[in-house]
RNA sequence: UGCCGAGUCGUCUAACGGUAGGACAGCGGCCUUUGGAGCCGUAUGCGGAGGUUCGAAUCCUCCCUCGGCAGCCA
């Protein structure tokens, strides 16, 4: 698709016109701000970056792109206890891996600390802010409820003086946590609970990871945000849907201080089927040792997808696909699979491995005989070439490929029955050799048939199956990890809270040690992709070795043959 | 319960008063030395009731349903 030309280069056809696009092009149109367009994405550096942050990052980074102007990278860092620096790097390293790039326009909330406390003494001149000395449990039972109106705070009418005498001393660092804090005078009536009277300032005497201990007192998201978007000259500032009621305040503040105004526009975020979306609970999965760090294969953060061997194209052709809107909505992973298919069809070369292996004999080939048999790179891209694969009397095949007492629609490996082996020749199982103990298939002695080698033509012979093969002689062991949906549940974000945990796929994981690669994949280096033939994209692992090559299985291949077998 | 917001195929998403279209998922078929890929076909949808209009998913009214908000989190 992104190939595919227009006339109309504000209207991609691989990306379809949203609401954003609208009132971004009205702007435009009526040179709201002089023909400007600068968003920004604002992640808190709390955790690591997941899928639905890749979301609001396509957007802000997509517009910027898309219209010719600007993105910034801001990191909103006002809360000192919560924030990491581990976090801060891991972050820019996801935001450039997707394709993105903030040139020199990286911020800080942090880096406005100063000018955001001379704009709060200006509020308190005005007569707009003053100290309240109500505890937490206080402040809350004055809020009122849904339905009441709030009570005024008996420290509300505190004169001017005597709320900038406190208000310095708070910075000063004369009371302790949660003894005082910063208030905006608004309208404890208000129907938006968010304009009661809003904390803009409390008290916590906390090392913050960039600033030290300068502070004692740290602004609150709405006293930091807007204010923030404002300095930065920021036009469209793009957030989820739950701050749709925190807009009136982010207004209310740019015009209490006659500053330049940008526009808060909301958007609903992103869930995906069988995916938990929550920061907290995914840190909970790391720290409960649930999955092995934030970059597990497992997670959905863009680190773990990266590992898991996605791509930055997959992912931002999946925020393309699935559009932009208000509505609360619930992605099917399959959404996601589907692109990081598309785009490793085009470009992944394809492998033989057996994961599963089950030795074959070849009784009717000689003991040493060695036959090289070209095999093609990419039948979805000619320029990728051939390798040579070579035939040898022992050979592994996939024990899911052979079934001793195998269903009609079973078009493999059976006793008397004939299958091709990929590039090669058409074989037939002759005998099975079992352990005597448990009765498990150890071995499958089978005929070729010498007229039936590929690409020949010296012998009409048809038969339904093609599986796919890696010679004893010459192929490699390696480890191969499988990965399953983490939650079992469709909707693991909306499990009680207490029961989440429940919810957690015990079998997430499978690792199968004793995989037998073909010669090709033992120089593979970690983040290589392919196919492996018949069982799906993967990826190197980043911790794999020469000595000891890890596979993680991206995504399957569309597999026909297990719908069948769930009908059977 | 107050305020804010949202309701279009199974799931997402278009439509801006003029033929409800696309993607994914599903189903059927073709093709195939990957049960892959590709190709073709197919079903299913405007939350409800009124109204305005020649004509309504779109405008108006009422209703219903769902989501968000009562952190000194973001």
């Amino acid at each position: 698709m992104a190939d595919i030309t227009t006339n109309d280069p504000n209207a991609p056809a691989d990306k379809p016109s949203n609401f954003i696009n609208e009132i971004i092009e009205e702007d435009l149109r009526t040179n709201k701000y002089e023909g400007r367009v600068n968003t920004r994405f604002p992640p808190e550096p709390n955790g690591y970056l997941h899928i639905g942050h890749a979301k609001s990052i396509c957007l802000n980074f997509g517009l910027a792109e898309k219209y010719n102007g600007m993105c910034n990278l801001r990191f909103d860092d006002t809360n000192p206890t919560k924030e990491e620096v581990e976090y801060v790097d891991s972050i820019m390293e996801d935001v450039k891996w997707l394709g993105f790039d903030w040139q020199d326009r990286l911020y800080y909330a942090s880096d406005y600390f100063d000018q955001l406390y001379a704009w709060a003494e200006k509020l308190i001149m005005q007569g707009d802010a003053y100290v309240d000395d109500l505890t937490g449990d206080e402040i809350r039972q004055h809020r009122g409820t849904f339905s009441e109106p709030g009570k005024e705070s008996p420290y509300r009418n505190r004169t001017v003086d005597e709320n900038i005498d406190l208000f310095r001393r708070m910075k000063a660092g004369e009371f302790p946590d949660g003894s005082k804090t910063l208030r905006a005078k608004i309208d404890m009536a208000s129907p938006n609970l968010n304009m009661r009277d809003p904390v803009m300032y409390r008290i916590l005497h906390a090392e913050h990871h960039r600033t030290g201990d300068k502070w004692c007192i740290y602004p609150m998201y709405d006293w930091a945000h807007g204010q923030s978007d404002s300095m930065e000259k920021v036009t469209h500032s793009i957030c989820t849907l739950e701050f749709e009621n925190h807009r009136p305040l982010y207004d209310w503040f740019v015009e209490k201080l006659g500053i330049y105004h940008p526009q808060q526009i909301e958007f609903a975020r992103l869930n995906l089927t069988y995916t938990m979306m929550s920061k907290r609970k995914l840190l909970q999965l790391v720290e409960e040792k649930y999955v092995e760090s934030w970059d597990d294969p497992r997670m959905p953060t863009i680190s773990g997808l990266r590992r898991r061997g996605y791509t930055p194209a997959s992912i931002r052709a999946f925020a393309d696909r699935i559009g932009m809107a208000k509505r609360d909505n619930m992605i099917d992973v399959a959404q996601l699979e589907n692109c990081i298919r598309e785009d490793l069809n085009k470009t992944a070369p394809r492998m033989m491995a057996v994961i599963k292996p089950l030795k074959v004999v070849i009784e009717n080939w000689p003991a040493d005989s060695v036959e090289a048999l070209e095999a093609i790179n990419n039948p979805e891209d000619a320029s990728m070439g051939t390798r040579k694969l070579h035939f040898t009397k022992e050979l592994f095949i996939e024990r899911d490929d052979f079934m001793e007492d195998p269903p009609k629609q079973f078009h493999r490996l059976a006793p008397g029955k004939e299958v091709r082996l990929r590039y090669a020749y058409i074989i037939k199982c002759e005998s099975v050799l079992k352990d005597p103990a448990s009765g498990e298939v150890t071995e499958l002695r089978c005929t070729f048939d010498p007229e039936t080698r590929s690409g020949t033509g010296t012998s009409t012979k048809k038969v339904k199956g093609t599986i796919h093969w890696v010679s004893a002689k010459f192929g490699k062991t390696a480890e191969v990890r499988l990965y399953d949906r983490l939650f079992s549940v469709e909707d693991p974000g909306s499990v009680k809270e207490g029961d989440w945990h429940d919810t957690i796929n015990a079998n997430s994981l499978e690792i199968l040690s004793n995989a037998k690669i073909e010669p090709a994949l033992s120089e593979s280096k970690p983040g290589d992709k392919m196919q492996f033939e018949r069982l799906g994209y993967f990826c190197v692992d980043k911790n794999a070795t020469a000595d000891n090559l890890i596979f993680n299985r991206t995504v399957s291949l569309r597999d026909s043959w297990a719908k069948i077998k769930k009908g059977l």
